[in-house]
DNA sequence: CTTAATTCCTATTATGTCAATAGGGTTTCT
DNA sequence: AGAAACCCTATTGACATAATAGGAATTAAG
């Protein structure tokens, strides 16, 4: 039940291309600032490219932006992209082969109610929340 | 983000011996009905049988049964035992490892969203609720 | 025009987990 | 006894994950 890396780095480096906003921003950077393998992240950056969520330019001075601002760009959006669905079993995934036992079986259910909840959770946050939630915890860590 | 066959056919389990309340079930009547392999299935009932949710009846003419009634048992009790932690990040799971980037990061303020919203459907459904759909998905199968 | 910096593309691999399968041991009813 | 059931542990095949690797293509700068 968890998510994987691919999911989680795509986060953080729209996480980090968000507070890089105006800039281009070389995948060496974010590597070493996010401490991922810059090759690793060379092939989920590539998935968030070609779906148009950044943008990248290529050769010397190159590198990525995003194409949007933060508040486009829901949780959900980023983590069906790079994990596919999130759903808890493989009968909910959209187009899935029709279970034969749908009609009778009751566990489903739960497990609807499960798939229901994270999507409410990942469609109502944005990069921009995340944001600013960042914002928040810096703020705090000031305190004494 | 799967929950595996371990937590599923576990649930289906409970469902069954609950299904037949007062009677001691031969673990080869559960694979039949279920159409799951008796040999999995053995390693699955022992982590419930170990844990108390269910009461077996060993030689010939044993089998399994319920220890408490199926409102008393809720889907998280079951996925925990058999699943462990839900927790869509190791960093959320309980007692772990105390994560270095914890005070700046940001995006686990959405793990743990996500992760409320499961543990908040699992453990307000109970093995008596998907018995009441059951017999809701009966009733409404006879009407053409 | 050459070089360095950068993205782009594809193949390979190590590790680990899942989902069983397998084989025998123990207990108990008839 | 003997059959029927649960109990215990080891092994395995398949697959996904999480990289690593190597080079090709593109572009800015000197």
């Amino acid at each position: 039940m968890t998510i994987s890396t691919k999911g989680r780095y795509a986060l953080r480096i729209m996480m980090d291309l968000a507070n890089h906003i105006g800039e281009t921003v070389k995948l060496k950077d974010i590597a070493a600032r996010q401490e991922i393998s810059e090759k690793y992240m060379e092939q989920i950056i590539a998935v968030l490219n070609k779906a148009g969520y950044v943008r990248s330019t290529r050769g010397a001075q190159g590198g990525y932006q995003l194409v949007r601002p933060p508040k486009d760009y829901t949780v959900g959006m980023i983590l069906r992209l790079t994990e596919g669905s999130l759903a808890p079993v493989d009968c909910l995934v959209e187009n899935a082969l029709p279970c034969e036992r749908d009609g009778r079986c009751a566990t489903v259910e739960i497990y609807k109610r499960i798939y229901d909840a994270v999507n409410n959770v990942i469609d109502t946050t944005t990069i921009q929340d995340l944001l600013d939630i960042e914002q928040e915890k810096a703020a705090n860590s000031y305190v004494i």
